[in-house]
DNA sequence: TATCCGTGGTA
DNA sequence: TTACCAAGGAT
C-alpha cells in the first residue's frame, strides 16, 4: 500500500494494526453472503456486538436468503428481532427483504445508489454493505470513525455533530488507492474506534497511530463544542413502546386491550404510545378491540 | 436540523 | 445510582 502520502500512512498503521488485533466476527468471515453482511449491518445500528451475534445467527440459519425472509409473516421476524431494539428495524429489513426479491431478483445490489433505495438502509449501511460484501471503494463513516477522524487528524476531543458529506469527503482522503485497501481500512477505522479509540477513555497507550495523532500533538484537549444530548429513557413513550411490543412479542394469540393497559400506568401516554406502534406498522388492531404483531 | 426510535452493558 | 453510549435511519 502506498503510505507516502500522509494522509494515507494513518490507513497503513492502522491496518496494519487491525492484521493483529481485529475480532473475529463471523459477518468478517471469507465467503459470508451480501446478505448476511447486510443483515449484520442492520442489526448492529445502535445495537453493540455481542447482543447482535447470537440474533444474527439465528436468522442467518433460519433464513440465509433475502426470498427466505422475504415469504415469511411480518409477526415471525419482529419475534425473532427479540430484544435487539427499535423492532422498526426489523420491520424495514422485512420489507428490503421483499424489496430484493422484487426489484433485484432477489439479489443484494451492490451500487450505493440501488442499496440507498432499500428500506432502512441510509449513508451508513449502503456504503458498508457495497465496501464490506463487495470491496468496492467507497469511504464508510459510522460514530466510530467520525471519532476517529476528530482526534487524529482534526485534532479534536470529539466529533461534532454528523455532516455526512463533509464526513465522506474527510474519510475519502485518507482511504487508499486500491479497492481491497480501501476496504481494509475503512473496517480498520471502525474496528480501532470501538477497540481503542474510545468515546469515554480511549486507551491510547495501544493506538497503532499514537504519534502521529494530531489530538495527542495538541495536548488532548477537551471536547469544545456542545455535549451530545443524551436522550431520556425511563419514563419516555419509547419505553411504554417496548413495554407493549414485549407483550405482543409473547403473546401466542391476539390480546385484549387490558392486557396492554397493564404495563403502563399513564392512560394518556400509554394510547400514545399504541397509537405510535399502530401508525409505525408494528402492531394490528383486530376485532373486539384485541391487538397483535402484523401478519 | 433536531427529535424520535429500544435495550442493556459499563464506570 | 445515574449517566453515558452502542457499526443509524427516517422524518
Amino acid at each position: 500500500m502506498d503510505s507516502s502520502v500522509p494522509e494515507r500512512r494513518l490507513a497503513a498503521l492502522v491496518s496494519d494494526w487491525y492484521a493483529e488485533h481485529a475480532r473475529e466476527l463471523p459477518w468478517r468471515a471469507p465467503g459470508v453472503s451480501a446478505w448476511a453482511v447486510l443483515v449484520s449491518e442492520i442489526m448492529l445500528q445502535q445495537t453493540p456486538v455481542h447482543r447482535v451475534l447470537p440474533v444474527w445467527r439465528e436468522w442467518l440459519a433460519r433464513w440465509p436468503t433475502p426470498q427466505d425472509l422475504a415469504v415469511e409473516p411480518a409477526a415471525e421476524v419482529i419475534r425473532a428481532w427479540g430484544r435487539l431494539g427499535y423492532p422498526r428495524r426489523a420491520l424495514r429489513l422485512h420489507e428490503c427483504a421483499k424489496a430484493l426479491v422484487d426489484r433485484h431478483a432477489g439479489e443484494v445490489p451492490r451500487e450505493v445508489d440501488a442499496l440507498l433505495a432499500l428500506p432502512g438502509i441510509g449513508s451508513y449501511t449502503a456504503r458498508a454493505v457495497a465496501v464490506f460484501a463487495y470491496g468496492d471503494r467507497h469511504p464508510v463513516v459510522d460514530t466510530n470513525v467520525r471519532r476517529f477522524v476528530a482526534r487524529a487528524v482534526t485534532a479534536l476531543g470529539d466529533a461534532g455533530p454528523p455532516r455526512t458529506v463533509a464526513d465522506l469527503a474527510a474519510v475519502e482522503e485518507l482511504l487508499p488507492a486500491d479497492a481491497a485497501d480501501a476496504a481494509r481500512a475503512s473496517i480498520a477505522f471502525m474496528e480501532l474506534g470501538a477497540l481503542i479509540c474510545t468515546a469515554r477513555a480511549p486507551r491510547c497507550a495501544d493506538c497503532p497511530v499514537y504519534a502521529e495523532c494530531g489530538w495527542q500533538r495538541a495536548g488532548r484537549p477537551a471536547a469544545t463544542g456542545p455535549a451530545r444530548k443524551v436522550q431520556k429513557f425511563a419514563g419516555t413513550d419509547r419505553q411504554v413502546r417496548g413495554l407493549l411490543m414485549a407483550v405482543l412479542r409473547e403473546a401466542t394469540a391476539p390480546v385484549p386491550r387490558a392486557a396492554l393497559d397493564a404495563v403502563w400506568q399513564d392512560g394518556t401516554q400509554r394510547d400514545r404510545a399504541l397509537a405510535g406502534l399502530l401508525d409505525d406498522g408494528l402492531v394490528h388492531r383486530l376485532a373486539g378491540d384485541r391487538y397483535a404483531l402484523p401478519t
